[in-house]
DNA sequence: GGACGCCGGACTGTTGACACTCAAACCCTT
DNA sequence: AAGGGTTTGAGTGTCAACAGTCCGGCGTCC
């Protein structure tokens, strides 16, 4: 059984609450406050926050601040195109290892999703979608994929928490269900194509974050 | 100007030891002593080998052991698909921005790189190839993948730096020629995919590699 | 001679405290 | 009233030390 670090449990749930709006955009955090909410001290909240730096959920002024990252668009349109990039690669290299399973489960999230839109359970969309487009990563067998789509995912999803959209959300089904038909066809090139435009879904949302949260213009 | 935080020029030294071989696949690596040998306490260094670690550049046991990470096939292979898709997405964002003198850079870059393989000089041949690909990198503006490149890129370098031969560099000669009149002619999607085979160009060393450092077979 | 249990050392994880930097606030002078 | 200088507090960076885990070696028993 392996060891549960408190870097990583300190990780785990910063990221849930950045994620979620718990931590508002442009919140500060001070680790030592941190620390204690958590019950630990500094150093496994520090290696958080790091990480969580290089994702670019927080940011931080050395010796001086850290603070919840605002939804800038141009980060979250960065983090969007290479988690585009990624889940394109990941469905490329999966598309000749996909097993009937594999295939059966992504069906099933696509259903879950439907569902979740029709009744408005935005929650459960979420994870359905994150169900969904987990399967080729994981199929694909490429760990420095996960690694890229663990750091940036999550600025992409706290975008989405926010300005989903049912109209959104329909266009998704029907790009699940032709990227499910071109790997049932071991079509990787046609698959890995539609993987890329399912996450280009989000595009609208990103035109609507400049006009929220960051008045001010751009954090520089 | 900005401070330079101790945990940033660890990184850097122990980045740069660990792509130039000054220490070896499997050396094993104690905090305490890397703390000495850089004249800092453990902190700068515990924060330098999490980061290292997510690139998979060092390998932690915890509580056990840290390694520097042997030239897995498996892991190299992985970090490679990355690089590739994030270069041909960064040429794909750019083409429509480069500008004169960043064509021109792109081409200096180029005969650099041909002069140095001539000469048979490895470490200059891959100084001018990094320099090559940061001219498009740069133009995208995408931040996300320059931190990707940054955190991958070296995992890839390393495998170069032992398996580079000069028959592979002039290929490479020829897909940057290819990649600069396409950049010129601002064909985004013949650009991308040519940046995309430039990294292919990798795929033989890979296969190399399995001959080599990790005799009995994968680490897991 | 082999197997099992215990102990100690190696090494990392975490802790609490000190050091340093930066910016805001306050005070004094013009 | 404004500007400049000094002081202080906030917050992070870094330090030294303690805690905990894991594995190898050694001793004992069968």
């Amino acid at each position: 059984m392996t060891r549960t670090l408190l870097r990583e449990e300190v990780y785990s749930r910063l990221l849930d609450a950045i994620v979620d709006g718990t931590f508002a955009p442009g919140e500060q955090l001070r680790d030592t406050d941190l620390a204690h909410w958590l019950g630990v001290s500094r150093t496994p909240v520090r290696e958080a926050l790091l990480r969580l730096g290089e994702a670019g959920l927080v940011r931080s002024a050395p010796g001086r601040s850290t603070h919840v990252a605002h939804l800038d668009p141009d980060v979250v349109r960065d983090a969007q195109a290479v988690v585009s990039a990624m889940h394109r690669l990941a469905v490329a290299e999966a598309v000749s290892r996909l097993t009937a399973d594999d295939l059966a489960e992504m069906r099933e999230a696509n259903d879950r999703f439907a569902a979740a839109l029709l009744l408005g359970d935005v929650d459960a969309a979420l994870r359905a979608d994150d169900d969904f487009h987990a399967v080729p990563v994981r199929a694909s067998g490429n760990r420095a994929v996960e690694k890229v789509l663990a750091q940036f995912g999550p600025v992409v999803r706290r975008l989405e928490r926010l300005r989903f959209t049912s109209q959104a959300g329909r266009a998704s089904i029907d790009l699940h269900q032709r990227l499910l038909d071109l790997c049932a066809v071991a079509d990787a090139e046609g698959a890995a194509q539609v993987s890329f435009e399912t996450w280009q879904t989000l595009r609208p949302m990103l035109d609507d974050a400049t006009r929220a949260d960051s008045p001010e213009g751009r954090n520089c």
